[in-house]
DNA sequence: GAGCACTGC
């Protein structure tokens, strides 16, 4: 009875999965129902580079569009409030134009005086885009009075007055002048998403600006946000003014679920069916599912239920960041009149990209989110529910272009019972690269001014790791050694500046700047639910019996060499968009090596070189087998004695015996403790190469 | 023998 699903996976278990799932669907289709809980519930948008797509698709002349814009109207009132204070919030809804005007008002003014405006974007691609519009505005080429800075490219010139960078950006130049005195306005935009970035940016403009005012060389700073927690922001700025923009969206129509969800892969489709049957064709779905994985199987349960269901035929778009560009694109392209078109999309949908004509959410309510274990240094990926201004964020995606609905399938009283904001990434991410980046600008990490300070044992396990890297003097002295500022030079994690600077000495440069630029990007191998025998397949090309990372180096050698590059990595499942970033970060650590003057040398194929160089820098993930040979699968313990197995995508995962030592670049909890991208090493080899962590090591086991 | 959310320098 169920050959008809058969082909959607070949392993049994999977199979039952679908079946099983398919089957209760089919049943309840119109069995689900919402309680319309608001009505014309306009929703809290975001700000941001939207405006810009949205303005470009205008034909009317560029002016007219800017002076119809909500900040233009009230823009003397808000230059009068700049005027006065020295430090301002900005909250302004969708579409207010905040990001584009502001920036040309003072400008206009020449409020900026000699110095130059900087607006901080989270994003590349929003600093990109803004710049670009706004010097379209202007009626100047990019990169003469209006310009962006961004990792790779610096559009800017001596006399660009308007910088639109991203947030990594302006701290990199504040490591240089701390003081940020090319600026006489810094305005620090979508403040609300609590980058790790914008979050230390607060604390150095903040002192930048006490110490500036002093010397009479004055510099203003504007928070821009949309929905945020306006009285924390109030009290960190010394209860600065607070400025609200009206923004221009459409009301949204919430509905809740009446009762609770217990299994939210079934409603979404239920969800999905219920509203597909009732409302037009050209009413477009926007959901928000957590992973991969799981857009992938509820694409295939919604592929598998049209072709019974009653309603328009349906175009499924799945969008999350891992995903080929050529593959994200679909999601722009417009389907045949009368298709509805399901885009089933992770967070990417809620601030980083934008889709048109969507007129229904479904908001499973829920977000995969990672965590910093300091103990252990494990990194934890689970699912929990998201903000409620997440959530209002992802409602506002329906009302971008008329008035449109969310359905939550969650009730009330669990919308009610969330958190109003997320957690800052600061107080769940591992601190080493920000500690040392802060270390470098001349500030003491005890005494910096945060709007939320991580806990005291999260910055006392990030500062002991750069102390046993050779950054910094003492963790109770962090003063920065001559090695510590070599490794500020690097823009990556402190751990892999440490192996770059040690490779001279063990005389494979060549290969640790491929592996480090391999390491710092994303995950290169593209693996479909559906193809992943192929994928795996594929893979074997590259694997060596020593470990992931010459497996990684193997695929970057390649990249390399090969000459069509796209479908190379096409027919080989790799991540084209991935490597062609490490090639990037490549060419940027070798010059930032050839500045400091080290030789570039190979270790041909000698890797045993280049491991013992990788572990110079990892040597705090070493992980021993345990419990002698009895487990076999695997079974590891770190140093910190955290048990872990080899995740089986491995190339090192079912040897028998296991490597009695192996090197991880990641400790990852998901459904069980994971090394990922794992070396054999051979245990006397940390002796050599960390002598003193090993000892201490071996005293604490 | 299981699966990596999203950014950034």
């Amino acid at each position: 009875m169920d050959s008809k699903y058969a082909s959607y996976g070949k392993e049994k278990d999977q199979r039952n999965k679908f079946d099983i799932k398919a089957k209760k669907i089919k049943l309840s289709v119109d069995g689900n129902s919402f309680k319309n809980v608001k009505e014309n519930n306009q929703a809290n948008g975001s700000c941001n580079n939207n405006t810009v797509s949205a303005l470009n698709e205008v034909s009317e002349d560029v002016q007219d569009v800017r002076k119809s814009l909500p900040v233009y109207i009230v823009r003397n009132r808000i230059l009068e409030e700049i005027r006065k204070n020295n430090t301002m919030i900005l909250i302004g809804e969708t579409g207010s134009g905040k990001t584009t005007q502001i920036p040309q008002i003072l400008h206009e003014q020449r409020l900026e005086g000699n110095g130059a405006i900087a607006v901080t974007q989270p994003r590349r691609v929003a600093a990109i885009t803004l710049a670009l519009r706004v010097a379209t505005e202007m009626n100047t080429e990019i990169g003469s009075y209006v310009g962006y800075s961004v990792r790779f490219e610096d559009a800017t010139s001596p006399k660009t007055k308007v910088i639109y960078l991203t947030d990594g950006m302006l701290l990199r130049e504040a490591i240089i002048d701390p003081l940020l005195k090319k600026y006489s306005i810094i305005i620090l935009d979508e403040a609300h998403e609590r980058t790790v970035n914008t979050d230390v940016l607060f604390g150095i403009v903040k002192l930048a600006q006490k110490e500036r005012n002093c010397k009479g060389n004055k510099l203003k700073v504007i928070i821009m946000s949309a929905t945020m927690d306006v009285d924390t922001f109030r009290n960190y700025y010394d209860n600065c003014s607070v400025v609200y923009l009206e923004g221009r969206t459409y009301p949204v129509t919430i509905y809740h679920s009446k009762t609770k969800q217990d299994d939210y892969q079934y409603s979404v489709v239920c969800a999905i069916f219920q509203l597909h049957v009732t409302t037009p064709a050209n009413h477009h779905f926007l959901v928000f599912l957590t992973g991969q994985e799981e857009i992938e199987t509820v694409m295939a349960n919604i592929k598998q239920i049209a072709k019974e269901s009653p309603g328009p035929p349906i175009r499924v778009c799945p969008l999350y960041a891992g995903l080929p560009p050529a593959k994200q694109l679909l999601v722009w392209k417009s389907v045949p009149e009368g298709t509805r078109k399901i885009v089933l999309a992770t967070n990417i949908a809620e601030a980083s990209v934008t889709i048109p004509h969507i007129k229904c959410v479904i908001d499973t309510g829920l977000v995969k989110e990672r965590s910093w274990c300091n103990v252990t240094g494990a990194e934890r990926l689970r699912i929990v529910p998201c903000s409620q201004a997440a959530c209002w964020q992802r409602a506002g995606r329906a009302g971008r272009t008329a008035p449109g609905s969310a359905y939550r399938l969650y009730t009330n009283g669990d919308f009610k019972a969330r958190p109003q904001h997320n957690t800052p990434e600061i107080i769940r991410c591992p601190l080493a690269a920000t500690l040392l980046m802060l270390i470098a600008t001349g500030m003491e990490p005890s005494t910096f001014p945060l709007i939320d300070a991580p806990s005291p044992d999260s910055v006392q396990a990030s500062l002991i790791l750069l102390k046993e890297l050779g950054a910094i003097e003492s963790e109770n002295n962090p003063k920065l050694t001559v090695l510590g500022k070599k490794m500020t030079a690097f823009p990556i994690d402190p751990k892999y500046s440490k192996v770059i600077l040690s490779a001279p000495e063990h005389g494979c440069l060549d290969e640790a700047l491929s592996l480090v630029a391999v390491m710092s990007s994303e995950n290169v191998f593209h693996t479909p639910l559906h193809k992943r025998e192929e994928a795996v397949k594929a893979k074997q090309k590259f694997v060596s019996t020593l470990g992931d990372h010459i497996t990684l180096l193997n695929v970057f050698k390649m990249f390399c060499k090969a000459p069509l590059k796209k479908q190379w990595c096409k027919e080989n499942y790799l991540n084209h968009k991935n490597l062609s970033y490490a090639c990037d970060i490549r060419h940027q650590l070798l010059a930032i090596c050839q500045k400091l003057n080290m030789e570039v040398s190979s270790c041909g194929t000698a890797f045993d070189q280049l491991l013992k160089c990788l572990l110079s820098g990892l040597f705090t993930n070493c992980a021993w087998t345990r419990g002698g040979m009895t487990t076999g699968a695997g079974k590891y313990a770190t140093a910190s004695g955290a048990a872990a197995a080899l995740h089986p995508a491995s190339s090192l995962h079912g040897l028998r015996p296991p490597p009695p030592a192996v090197l991880y670049t990641e400790l990852l909890h998901t459904r069980r403790a994971y090394l990922l991208t794992v070396s054999a090493i051979e245990p006397h080899w940390l002796h050599q190469v960390a002598p003193e962590y090993a000892r201490r090591c071996r005293a604490n086991r």
